[in-house]
DNA sequence: TTAAACTCTACTTGTTTTATAGAATTAATT
DNA sequence: AATTAATTCTATAAAACAAGTAGAGTTTAA
């Protein structure tokens, strides 16, 4: 399951990604339009601008707005940025790996073999959607 | 991501599997033989029995032993009865269903018809896991 | 009756999540 | 220079959850 950040984040991305062109959206714009915290949306914007998905303009007159495309930012990739690991297990990740404690031999581990298969699945279906694949719903 | 609860089900499943047709198993024998802790594991096979995917024989010489065939045990399944929805939001889950408190109207909701696609495939992919698959690796 | 196993309930401990608070900084306008 | 309105940063709090432990109770075979 996401977070409610990774939620939140995609609801403001979206939100960003619907307005016009060289719009600047203030914190307050986007969490009475998405209906997200706002205290807890500024952190979240402030990732996504450490993260290049976003960046910001201070000051008065300030705000948030896209610098990604929004056919570049996929689920799979805001997934990992915020919740982490795709794959059921760390030892079956790609970005995220790291061996299982309770493994003898990984090579053998019959777990594995099965969840790196669910993973290339996941994967690919989550490369498949973006922001401006989520508006054209 | 699994749970290690999850996780430690699937491999004392699997272990259970791998045993001779009619074979019992203490929980000391699967908690050393699949490295889980065997407090753990207690409440794990509990659950499991509650689950009818296995049975159990209690008293001296009593233990486990796989109820339903590992056929037809998949890892949707297990991932269900241990960590809840397979769907990324429960707003586009089958069988944890739950609107969300942030959604304004759902039947527009950008995320959620996304979420549902995503849902398909890795549920697919899911199903096809078993026990017995996940054996012959 | 005893030994060996499952069964049950409660508890503890630590981590993560979901926020909230408030001060600091930046920039435009007056 | 002062004011206003916005982002930025750090700290904190409260709740939920996960992971594991403890110990008493029950069942069965010998």
């Amino acid at each position: 399951m996401l977070s409610h950040k990774t939620k939140y984040a995609l609801k403001a991305l979206l939100f960003l990604a619907q307005q016009e062109k060289g719009y600047i959206a203030k914190t307050i714009e986007i969490a009475e339009g998405a209906t997200i915290p706002k205290k807890f949306l500024e952190q979240i914007l402030l990732e996504l601008k450490r993260g290049h998905f976003v960046s910001s303009k201070q000051g008065k007159f300030g705000g948030y707005y896209l610098l990604k495309s929004k056919n570049e930012i996929t689920l799979a990739e805001i997934h990992r940025f915020f919740d982490g690991a795709i794959a059921l297990l760390p030892c079956a990740s790609l970005n995220f790996y790291e061996p299982c404690s309770d493994c003898l031999n990984e090579s053998d581990c019959l777990l594995r073999h099965g969840l790196v298969a669910i993973r290339d699945e996941t994967l690919k279906a989550m490369e498949g959607i973006t922001i401006a694949s989520l508006e054209r719903k």
